[in-house]
DNA sequence: AGACTTACGTA
DNA sequence: CGTACGTAAGTCTA
């Protein structure tokens, strides 16, 4: 590479490289807890070190321009100008990245009125001339001037900043047929389109070469411009003066003012702290390490080198009590599970493994461990805790979830696996098994444990307080109170959903026939292509909204054709959809009964970026319940055997209760005060009339708008459910923030807010970043302002919601009633017989008294011997 | 076989 | 041009 005799000056092009890094690396992806870009940071960074692994320079600088005030612009006010406007995510990542470099004891060099290059440039001539082998490291083209024999230019290639070309002499007389100070002389001819600096028209590359090898100098060729023949040859006669104003422009100057000695950008040492807590905020735990491995020098932090683990022992069940009984702070744990039963478990704590097969013998020994006070972390805790669970293991004192802490943290990218956690929290490799071996060669038990320990250690310090306060107070019980759930799964009447699936079926088969009849064939309902043929081709309807693929025949578009048209094929598809959905989801339903006659969801606990559950194989909370028919398939959910009756209990309007509360607006926490029936309430108030003389269309019609407003509705989107005019809409919108205007102004502030700070917070603190609420772009910034306006809502009802949840599953401890199910706003609880009381005074207290809001938090229970029958 | 698209169920 | 989810079927691509 470099003659290791001589000192190496690398000087970087931080600017143009930042940049291309920004492009080369997904926007998405590198976003800190403060939505804080950091892809063109993080880019740059691992580029910079690999050229200092790779390299080994002795003295580095890294160049920046200030402004776009430089002296080119002065000369000629185009430079540079019809450049897209840098985008939103990058700005901001530059001060950044220099913070990050003098972290690292980088120098950073800048000089107002020129450009990086010109740095470059003067740099580079004073290495050479002081006998260093120069890099110039840029993704400038200017920069191939500054190659010589002594300076080598590194030039990022089209595939990604972290692949540099060497460009020496005669790479440069290779790649552009010209030698290094000749191909000024070229970028003057052709132009160049970056800088807004056009060149001869119909004159590139190879036409430059041509001329000036023909004619030996670019003062040659323009002296001789009359002797070229042809339309190039006019072209260069009428651009002359651009060509002279180009090659001026590019030229950079190797002799400006930088006020800096080359022993000054002797390469030193990082500045540890500095980096820790900078890289820290950016969350670049994989850098950090690669920074204090290549440039760490002192004062690295004792066993941070030293991330080998210890040597897993092999505990038997005899020594394991003894083992636990004297581990010190919280003990790291992972139980492998097959078939949902434990097969291998193993402890850690930060300096010592142990590990064994799951035996009898060894649950009797861990029961009174599990169930004591002494903390516990684990990675993925539900399943572990449900397969212990299984095996007569109770678990108490759950300190940590590395998983789930890792969602709190990056609600909208969460990791996946403990390797993704080590990775990006410890920035080191958990050991990979060989998927083809059958016996596992990655991390034993013992060893995940050791990892789960340190990862989850590690996720909670980078955690702000308030998100802290959430995993610890709110996540973690509910992750106990789920696992329970889950565990308990609810009955499901296979009987019911049989007779359900073949009166259904029969009706779509019906209605299928029916809807061949009418148009004289058959077709496949199920498919919007051939849907599509039959309704715009054949029947010549009216054609609907576009889709990607074509039109759509969504259930609003077919009703709207209907009301135009009054197709009866429009009503026979409308009705095949809803039989054929209901269909499904029964069918579907009952291939989930498992053998205990109960269906058992798994509550996705990091599956929302608001803070909400959701839930699969199968999903729960979207049973169907709007229509009469529907209403069948909930039925089919029912008490259990030994217990006396399912209980429900729900929320109402919680999520306008919140909205009360933030905004605290006074018509409005009046309203919810005022104990009425709140629609109505805010229709007397909206148009002006009293309670008794809203009209039902009043009260659907501010019902819709109060839903709307979380969501940020349009008047288009209000109107267009409604089915009226978007005048009469934002009349309505009008209307109503006249007398709620408070709401609109909160729900304003809120967004601009979250603009500022980057993110939104719910009530108990949970944190959701919105970067793209500063994008430039109009439809991504729109978006992000609407799940803005309603993360801060449907976050707080969730926190709400899961405070309510193992509270109530705290309470029935000692009793056999058990919580099954969980829907957004919604509780099943399962009542055994003479509970019934108990269970409905706990369970309303606690939704209840979940959150002190300025309004009261309305609750309402049923109770039948199925989910239907309950729910009144 | 796996990715994408469309459609649709819930709060 | 209404937020947050999960599932299934059809269709396209490898």
């Amino acid at each position: 590479m470099t003659d290791p005799t001589k000192p190496t000056l690398l000087i970087v092009d931080g600017h143009s490289l930042a940049f291309r890094a920004f492009f080369a690396l997904p926007v998405d992806s590198f976003v800190n807890a403060e939505g804080q870009h950091t892809n063109g940071i993080h880019g740059f960074l691992s580029m910079f070190l690999g050229l200092l692994r790779d390299q080994a320079p002795t003295h580095v600088a890294v160049a920046f321009d200030v402004s776009d005030n430089t002296f080119r612009k002065q000369e000629y006010p185009e430079y540079k100008e019809g450049r897209n406007e840098t985008p939103s995510e990058f700005k901001g990542q530059i001060p950044l990245l220099k913070q990050a470099l003098e972290a690292m004891n980088v120098t950073v060099l800048e000089k107002d009125g020129f450009e990086a290059d010109d740095i470059l440039a003067t740099l580079a001539r004073r290495g050479s001339e002081a006998g260093y082998d120069v890099l110039v490291c840029s993704g400038d083209r200017d920069a191939i001037q500054l190659v010589n024999d002594r300076v080598t230019l590194l030039y990022p290639s089209v595939q990604g900043v972290s692949k540099l070309k060497r460009y020496d002499p005669d790479a440069v007389m290779e790649r552009y047929g010209v030698p290094p100070h000749q191909y000024p002389d070229i970028a003057a001819l052709v132009g160049e389109k970056a800088d807004n600096l056009p060149g001869v028209p119909k004159v590139g590359e190879k036409t430059a070469v041509k001329w000036l090898a023909q004619f030996g100098s670019l003062d040659e060729v323009l002296a001789g411009a009359e002797s070229i023949k042809g339309v190039v040859g006019q072209n260069l006669r009428d651009h002359l003066d651009d060509v002279r104003r180009n090659r001026k422009l590019n030229r950079l100057l190797d002799d400006i003012d930088v006020p800096v000695e080359l022993d000054d950008l002797e390469l030193g040492t990082a500045d540890e702290k500095a980096v820790r807590d900078l890289f820290s905020q950016l969350e670049f735990r994989t850098l950090l390490k690669r920074v204090l491995d290549q440039m760490g020098g002192v004062g690295e932090e004792p066993g941070e080198s030293a991330v080998q683990a210890p040597a897993p022992q092999t505990i038997t069940p005899a020594e394991l009590a003894g083992w636990l009984g004297a581990a010190e702070g919280t003990v790291g744990v992972t139980v492998l599970i097959h078939d949902g039963w434990p097969t291998d478990i193993g402890f850690a704590t930060t300096s010592a493994i142990v590990e064994a097969g799951w035996t009898d013998d060894m649950a009797a020994a861990l029961r009174d461990w599990f169930a004591s006070d002494a903390p516990k972390a684990f990675c993925d805790a539900k399943p572990q805790i449900k397969a212990l669970a299984r095996a007569g293991v109770r678990v108490e004192a759950l300190a940590s979830d590395a998983l789930i802490a890792g969602w709190v943290a990056r609600p909208a990218f969460p990791d996946k696996t403990l390797a993704h956690l080590v990775d990006r929290y410890l920035g080191e490799k958990l050991p990979e098994g060989d998927p083809d071996q059958l016996i596992a060669t990655g991390a034993s038990a013992g060893e995940l444990s050791w990892y789960t320990l340190r990862a989850a250690d590690a996720v909670f310090d980078t955690l702000p307080e308030t998100a802290r306060a959430v995993l610890v107070d709110i996540e973690l019980p509910t992750l106990v109170a789920l696992a329970d759930m889950e565990l308990a799964g609810v009955t499901v009447s296979h009987e019911k959903l049989s007779a359900l699936s073949q009166s259904l079926g029969e009706k779509a088969a019906q209605i299928a026939g029916e809807a061949y009849a009418e148009i004289g064939h058959e077709v496949n309902l199920g498919s919007p292509k051939q849907l599509q043929q039959v309704l715009f081709e054949e029947l010549e309807l009216p054609r609907t909204r576009k889709t990607k693929t074509g039109y759509t025949t969504d259930a609003a578009a077919l009703s709207d054709l209907q009301q135009k048209t009054g197709h009866p094929f429009l009503g026979q598809l409308l009705a095949h959809r809803e039989a054929t959905k209901l269909k499904q989801i029964v069918d579907g339903l009952d291939l989930a009964i498992a053998s205990d006659g109960r269906v058992h969801t798994t509550y996705l606990q990091t599956g929302s970026q608001t803070g909400r559950l959701s839930s699969t194989d199968p999903n729960l909370q979207n049973i169907p319940v709007r229509t009469e028919e529907s209403r069948h398939i909930r039925a089919a959910f029912e008490v259990g055997d030994g217990f006396e009756t399912l209980l429900t209990a729900d929320y109402s309007q919680i999520e306008m209760r919140i909205m009360a509360h933030l905004s605290g607006d006074a018509g409005l926490v009046e309203a919810f005060n005022a104990g009425e029936d709140l629609h109505r309430y805010v229709g007397a108030q909206v148009f002006g009339v009293d309670a008794a003389e809203v009209t039902s269309e009043m009260r659907s019609k501010v019902k819709a708008m109060s839903y709307g407003l979380v969501y940020g509705l349009s008047a288009f989107g209000l109107a267009k459910q409604l089915g009226i005019e978007q005048k009469e809409a934002k009349q309505l919108m009008l209307g109503y923030f006249e007398r709620f205007g408070a709401v609109r102004d909160y729900l304003r502030a809120s967004v601009e807010r979250a603009r500022e700070d980057g993110y939104t917070e719910t009530i108990f603190g949970r944190r959701r970043p919105f970067p793209d609420l500063t994008s430039p772009n109009r439809v991504l910034r729109e978006n992000a302002e609407r799940a803005a306006l309603n993360a801060p809502i449907q976050g707080s009802a969730a926190d709400i919601m899961k405070i309510a949840l193992f509270r109530i599953h705290q309470d029935l401890r000692g009793l056999e009633s058990r919580l099954l199910l969980q829907i957004h706003d919604e509780v099943v609880v399962e009542v055994a017989p003479g509970e019934w009381d108990e269970v409905e005074q706990i369970v309303r207290a606690r939704m209840a008294g979940a959150a002190e809001l300025s309004v009261p938090l309305s609750v309402q229970v049923g109770h039948g011997s199925d989910w239907n029958a309950a729910a009144h």
